[in-house]
DNA sequence: GACATGACGGCAG
DNA sequence: CCTGCCGCCATGT
């Protein structure tokens, strides 16, 4: 496709991200690299930004690299994002995941 | 059209 | 180990 338009790019964040199974959590930069554009992690948290007006995606399971509730302020509140990941069973500590590497689920192939 | 910003990540100091 | 800078791409001013 010669005209790569931002739609595009959005549509396909939301479309992996609702692929994380519940109970998992994935990271930007994954997200990013699975959907071709390694190093532009930005943009997935970007996207998820505006994932606001999606009520679908469930951006609260996408987290950066370290397993770290960094965007807990664009939810209702900077308790949100912690809760929702409790109430799948995530152990939330200093706003970071617990046991990341044992919930984090790579959306390698899923697009 | 240039500058600043952002839910990130990697590397250097 | 911790802090800081640069690269990444799209948006708003």
């Amino acid at each position: 496709m010669p005209h790569s338009t931002t739609s595009d790019f959005f549509s396909r964040v939301y479309d992996v991200v609702r692929l994380i199974p519940e109970g998992r959590v994935s990271t930007y930069g994954d997200i990013a690299e699975c959907l071709g554009m390694r190093g532009s992690a930005r943009m997935v948290g970007w996207a998820m930004n505006a994932a606001h007006s999606h009520p679908d995606i469930p951006a609260h399971r996408v987290v950066n690299r370290n397993g770290m509730l960094t965007g807990k302020h664009h939810f209702g509140g900077p308790r949100v994002m912690q809760q929702l990941l409790e109430q799948e069973g995530h152990t939330i500590e200093d706003d970071q995941i617990m046991d990341f590497d044992k919930v984090f689920w790579k959306p390698t192939g899923a697009v």
